[in-house]
DNA sequence: GTCTATAGTTTGATAGAC
DNA sequence: GTCTATCAAACTATAGAC
């Protein structure tokens, strides 16, 4: 909580304090008060900055897809084959989505935000760099899949093994290695690869 | 709104009026008010049939789930072979999940869910069953890759391409017939079952 | 630019009549 | 089993001092 000290916050200071509240606790779940209290302030004093609280939110969210979805696609390198980028891909995405939870978490509340076009399209300006990007590489890779069905399997592989780590926890089966962006990388390259029935004759 | 008119509610009526209001709101957008209002009752009659809000949401989204899981898992038959089964319990899964919008959008808030003690009552008492079927099917199948892993897999791949399919519309690529449910079925079976380069061989 | 103080609303939950 | 009436707390937002 109390990350904050002095007082005098920028715009962007406080935008950078309520970014992690609103990614935990959603738009209804967090108050004004809260949002003052992790930035120093009393709640009179955010109103000074922002006319009302959704204003606050749309330009968390806005702020901080703006500043992460740069960071997605800076990986991939066109001296490799398309397989080579399409693992470092996966690999890097999985590393994202492990490492940067808010970020992770910030999206689905995005999808979920019934009340708003808006946020809707938040979600496909950020979305439609990591899918296009996806869709160029494995249209060079494999000609019998339809290139959008592959793309949206590929990154759904990655995304909800990481937006469900919390559930995952209660099943059976669950190790502490499953949450190890690497160990998810490396199963979904291996599923994407050889699929079921690869090592029937093998294993 | 107003489904209700006739007084006297049994618990079951009032699961089921007010299921549609927590998946389109989630647990902090709907008021014991607003659940009332679809029941036909009063705040405090309600308060007759559950203790409080968390007990009402809970048997909310157990109900729903119970109701659902019990379908998919209805449909298994052990006459089959486990190949077959899965086959069947995917495409199942895929037309529950374009049907059941409601059922869909409950999974999501579950899963945003910022208090992990509700999270791992619904994830124990609901999911584990629907986990278990299917991590059990895909012991039998492949003894190389993870069944934890795989079983999360399998799920992701059904469910987060329906979810987003509000988002996927805006995509390149996008056809109408990628919303269609053996659509996706088949392509995640093929996926499942050849991998990416089982194809280069034969065209 | 931030404070104190507070208005006005909505919320979860309860008491007691019927 | 449902009602009317209500409480205490939490909420968004505003007014005015400094």
């Amino acid at each position: 909580m109390g990350q904050s000290i002095g007082k005098r916050q920028t715009r962007e200071d406080i935008l950078e304090f309520s970014v992690s509240l609103f990614a935990e606790f959603g738009y209804d779940g967090v108050s004004m008060r809260d949002v003052a209290a992790v930035c120093g302030l009393t709640p009179a004093a955010l109103y000074y900055h922002f006319p009302h609280k959704e204003a606050l939110y749309l330009e968390v969210v806005a702020h901080a897809f703006r500043e992460k979805s740069a960071a997605l696609l800076n990986n991939l390198k066109d001296s490799d084959s398309p397989w080579v980028q399409l693992e470092n891909f996966i690999t890097n995405l999985a590393h994202l989505a492990a490492k940067d939870e808010i970020f992770l978490r910030l999206m689905q509340w995005v999808r979920l935000d019934s009340e708003e076009i808006r946020q809707q399209k938040l979600a496909v300006h950020v979305f439609k760099d990591l899918f296009l990007a996806v869709h160029a590489l494995v249209a060079k890779l494999n000609s019998h899949y339809d290139p959008y069905m592959l793309s949206m399997s590929i990154i759904s592989l990655v995304f909800l093994s990481s937006e469900g780590r919390k559930i995952r926890k209660f099943m059976p089966g669950y190790r502490p290695e499953h949450d190890q962006p690497d160990v998810l990388a490396r199963h979904v390259i291996d599923l994407l690869r050889m699929g079921l029935f690869q090592h029937r004759t093998s294993g």
